[in-house]
DNA sequence: TCCAATGTTCGAGTATCGTCGAACCAACGG
DNA sequence: CCGTTGGTTCGACGATACTCGAACATTGGA
């Protein structure tokens, strides 16, 4: 036990949305392999980290889980050795009204 | 005759914004400095290049409404010494619904 | 208790980005 | 014709981003 350093027990770090510069929440979707992510998650409601297989490394995907987390898109439930992750669609849409329509409507291959 | 065809030496890259990856385009919009240049041109019309003072020499200037005309985001009409910008509002409006208007409605200074 | 499964973190490599000054070019006005 | 004006392009630099393998932490089960 007594090792401090490693975040397994400590709180996530999930901003409030309105606190995070939109140049950070545009940054954040403008990567493809978040992008498919956030596809992803559009679709259903919440989903284990494991879940996501776009060709990168589980180190990749993590720290990727953790860009989105950081910019205040999604959020992650612990439970077990998983971490089970969904959209903040609501707030979202609450302070970036038709953002995330106009993303998920843009070809999927552009 | 044309003020196409010879009228500088080169032609301006403006892709049709369908052809441009959608993470393009948020990349486009997610650099501070950018996103005051949107801003303004969101505001009226047309705008000299030479408007845009934001704290940045002209070069990195040049290279910004390089980035947004390439990424769809503007268009630039070439008169004399001058070259003039605008806002594709339209063409980002039929199709990322709502993009625009979103990314504006941000507070200014997160 | 030991081991497998799930994620995170670290360190490093590579690539891309934002920035600038300097050089350049094309267009206009004496 | 020459100089000025408005912008672009060219290196170069530092900072940041994406990626991976390896090592680690935590949980849960055999």
């Amino acid at each position: 036990m007594s090792n401090m350093g490693y975040a397994g027990h400590m709180e996530l770090h999930e901003p409030e949305l309105r606190e995070v510069p939109v140049t950070a929440v545009l940054a954040a979707l403008a990567d493809d392999v978040r992008l498919q992510i956030v596809r992803a998650l559009a679709e259903g409601g919440e989903y284990a980290c494991g879940t996501f297989e776009f060709g990168v490394s589980k180190a990749t995907r993590s720290h990727h889980l953790k860009v989105l987390r950081e910019a205040g898109l999604t959020r992650t439930r612990v439970a077990g050795t998983s971490r089970y992750v969904r959209l903040r669609r609501e707030e979202l849409e609450r302070l970036y009204p038709g953002l995330l329509g106009a993303v998920l409507a843009a070809p999927a291959r552009a």
